[in-house]
DNA sequence: CAGCCTCGTAAGCCGACGCTAACGTAAGAC
DNA sequence: GTCTTACGTTAGCGTCGGCTTACGAGGCTG
């Protein structure tokens, strides 16, 4: 059921950018904000929904906030992806032998 | 960066649902609509997004329009999410080695 | 202590999204 | 031709989401 958050948290552009520029490294609120035109709240409630979704994560550091990606956070999503793979293949075969036979 | 579209078109709750009830079997619009809550032109409406995102193609067979999933629509979000990964993991490393090295 | 930094949250605004109702179009069935 | 079915599009409405501004809570430094 996560992978619907998940797919609610990337598909916002901003929070896309935001989740990207943590891949490469982890980083702090306002080091976030500093780099993009919106405010340093805007971050703040994007990390928010990426925290919700699984995909970040908080590490308090003196009065610093340093967020992290996590790289587990995508299986579900990835599980998801691949569950409809198996399954548009399989209704496509069925539908080619069901034409086959119509012959 | 059709990835991104693709993002947008299954955050959407009904529009996953009705992404899911098309992988099993080719539909037509008021097929789709008949099992649902929503009106009929909810339903087309949910299907040019997804058409719009590669995700689905119509087929015009007499009156009714048959819609089908196509499994290469996801191709993209997978390659994007396998990008991530090894990013993360990449990014990971390079500072489990910099704390080593820090020792 | 005062001052400055970092951050999260609340209130409010505005634009976008999802939905319905109503219209117009095209393809069979009779 | 007439009627019915299936569909797409538009206008309009309600609601949700993202953004800013303003505030309050902690932590660190002088």
């Amino acid at each position: 059921m996560t992978y619907a958050s998940v797919l609610v948290a990337l598909a916002d552009p901003t929070r896309r950018a935001i989740f990207e520029s943590l891949r490469n490294r982890p980083q702090s609120v306002s080091g976030l904000a500093m780099g993009r035109t919106i405010s340093r709240p805007a971050v703040s409630q994007h990390l928010k929904v990426l925290a919700g979704a699984g995909l970040v994560k908080s590490e308090t550091r003196g009065a610093a906030n340093i967020y992290r990606a996590l790289p587990g956070g995508l299986q579900d999503l990835r599980d998801y992806l691949d569950t409809f793979w198996g399954d548009v293949l399989e209704a496509f075969a069925a539908e080619v032998a069901l034409q086959q036979e119509s012959k």
